[in-house]
DNA sequence: ACCTGAACACCGTTCAAGT
DNA sequence: ACCTGAACACCGTTCAAGT
């Protein structure tokens, strides 16, 4: 007797991101997921072991969709590395409950390191372009270490000091872009 | 009628903190670090209002340790940028659970955000020295940027393409170090 | 096959009561 | 002044029972 499904998939992952984006993740109970879509927690069960599996696919979900974000600035006219990382900024400051688990040290084992990955890969791809192939890897990760830190930090509230957080931002990207192109 | 205290303040933050290194910050249940001081956990509110504020604490405690850390390094012979910055790193990776707390997003109100300012300040005082007042805060931002990711992204395990984590860290050092200084 | 209610262990937090 | 036991609301998770 095959029972119907009361929701889907993508509506559980749907609902999950948006508490979230909206309330953070310890907004994230399995209660407040399984109501979102008009069932009881224990029925979450059956498509999650547990939840951090659950939150496993909240982050694959976003890092799909900031894959796209950064795809579609690369094809922009100008620089595409000026404009990814502007891009990645720009998907960050408007999801700043959702941005910190992207890169978090969580429970591992599964295809989501290798997800964190592909994302940055296009980013290496005009790295090396600049800095040379032999030293591609190390260039990629001064960038992407900076961008990321950059972004916590902000989100962190830990720029205090006064002065245009916005200028900072620009000056980092000059400056790396330019001592990485030599 | 005055009653004996059965632990101290410093010893509740002691054991707070040795609960978070240990296990992370999922671990400190007010009920552990009661019971690591040898009392229950409600007594814990005679001290703190909730679990946040103890973690303030910790945190508090934390900046402090690093602090002193990052003191010595520059007193050392030697660039005291490159010192400071490999102290600060190592320091993350012998507390891989404890560091990301340091500068992540919490609730607000308090001297944290003041403190975190604090740490950064002599390495300011460094990179003005080579960057000039005028981009003195851009330089300082783009530097911590770069050492906060970068840690953070190596705790998280983001670095999975190969390559040698710490020639990438030299390379990020050298780079910022002389791109700044002109 | 999917969903539910009931149950368990564990939290953070409050509070009246003890010393 | 500090500590405790009992209680409350809330969680993640399991499981037998329903359709």
């Amino acid at each position: 007797m095959p029972a119907l499904a009361r929701t889907s998939a993508e509506a559980v992952v749907t609902a999950a991101l948006a508490i979230v984006e909206r309330e953070g993740a310890d907004a994230l109970s399995m209660q407040a997921v399984a109501s979102a879509v008009g069932i009881k927690g224990p029925s979450l069960y059956k498509r999650y072991a547990d939840r951090e599996l659950l939150l496993d696919d909240v982050v694959r979900a976003a890092l799909q969709d900031l894959e796209e974000k950064l795809a579609a600035a690369r094809k922009k006219p100008g620089d595409p590395l000026h404009a990814m990382a502007r891009a990645f900024r720009a998907y960050a400051l408007k999801r700043p409950r959702l941005y910190p688990l992207l890169f978090a040290a969580r429970r591992e084992g599964g295809d989501l390191q290798a997800r964190r990955a592909e994302l940055v890969q296009p980013l290496l791809g005009h790295i090396a372009g600049l800095v040379g192939e032999a030293h591609a890897l190390d260039g990629a990760r001064l960038f992407t270490a900076w961008l990321h830190g950059f972004i916590s930090m902000e989100l962190g509230g830990a720029f205090q000091m006064g002065g245009s957080v916005e200028q900072a931002f620009e000056f980092g990207l000059e400056h790396l872009v330019a001592g990485l192109r030599r």
